[in-house]
DNA sequence: TTATTTGCAAATCATTTGCCCGAAG
DNA sequence: CTTCGGGCAAATGATTTGCAAATAA
């Protein structure tokens, strides 16, 4: 994969936010920075780095796919109320994989955990 | 909502597999009962249903939307190789979910968890 | 009767692709 | 040079929607 100026800002992009950004929203900021950017080439890219391992894909319930910079195995927390998402350390240990494995007769790769809820500020705020 | 013989079908054959169906593939099945039956009166009603309960929507992954029958609270396991989805219990205690609720100050509703690997077959399969 | 649901086709929306041009090595 | 990446616009594929006709209550 050669390296250009929007690989590299798209990369830098997501990196310095910890917001899980949609594919639509890094377009929006690099264009910034890079007027002729287009569309097609974040998706082109977002997509390329997931292949190669730079960049974590994240697929929730339905919605638009989302990004993470930190390609660290970590579980989310998503609030159903503001949609945000939050990192949440490794939870799942290691003995639950196991038992999977060894009731399944299965080899187990990896997992996704997202915890769903309402977060703090949305439990306090008025509506 | 009222009931109809589309309805009554969808979520029949959706009760009698443990497939984890596409919308496309409940489509197959049903038409070949009620040979008017459209696409989108398929997804209509399995919205319809996912909305009130009766259903659960499975999307994980980023392929295509899968649909369960059981609506009690389990987790999935993956094969990466094959595509299927097994039922696992639910794996995720009660105490991590709390940790979670005590660190974030947030009230936890629901949670989805899936493990992916290989399965007993595809790891027998010679390719 | 009359409110809902269906079937159909057109519309959406996120994402991917084809193609030709400019840039990287 | 020569190959790969970018921009653009058109294509795709899953899902949703609008509407007139059909059906459940």
């Amino acid at each position: 994969m050669r390296r250009s100026r929007q690989k590299d800002a798209i990369l830098r992009v997501l990196c310095e936010t910890d917001s899980h950004p949609t594919a639509e929203w890094i377009y929006e900021q690099v264009k910034k920075e890079i007027p002729t950017l287009s569309l097609g080439t974040v998706y082109r890219n977002l997509r390329l780095m997931t292949e190669n391992g730079s960049v974590r894909e994240l697929r929730f319930t339905g919605e638009q796919g989302r990004y993470d910079g930190n390609i660290q195995h970590h579980d989310h927390f998503r609030c159903e109320k503001c949609g945000r998402i939050f990192d949440l350390g490794e939870l799942l240990d290691e003995l639950i994989k196991e038992k999977v494995a060894r009731k399944m007769g299965a080899c187990i790769t990896g997992h996704r955990l997202e915890i769903t809820g309402t977060c703090r500020e949305c439990r306090n705020s008025k509506y």
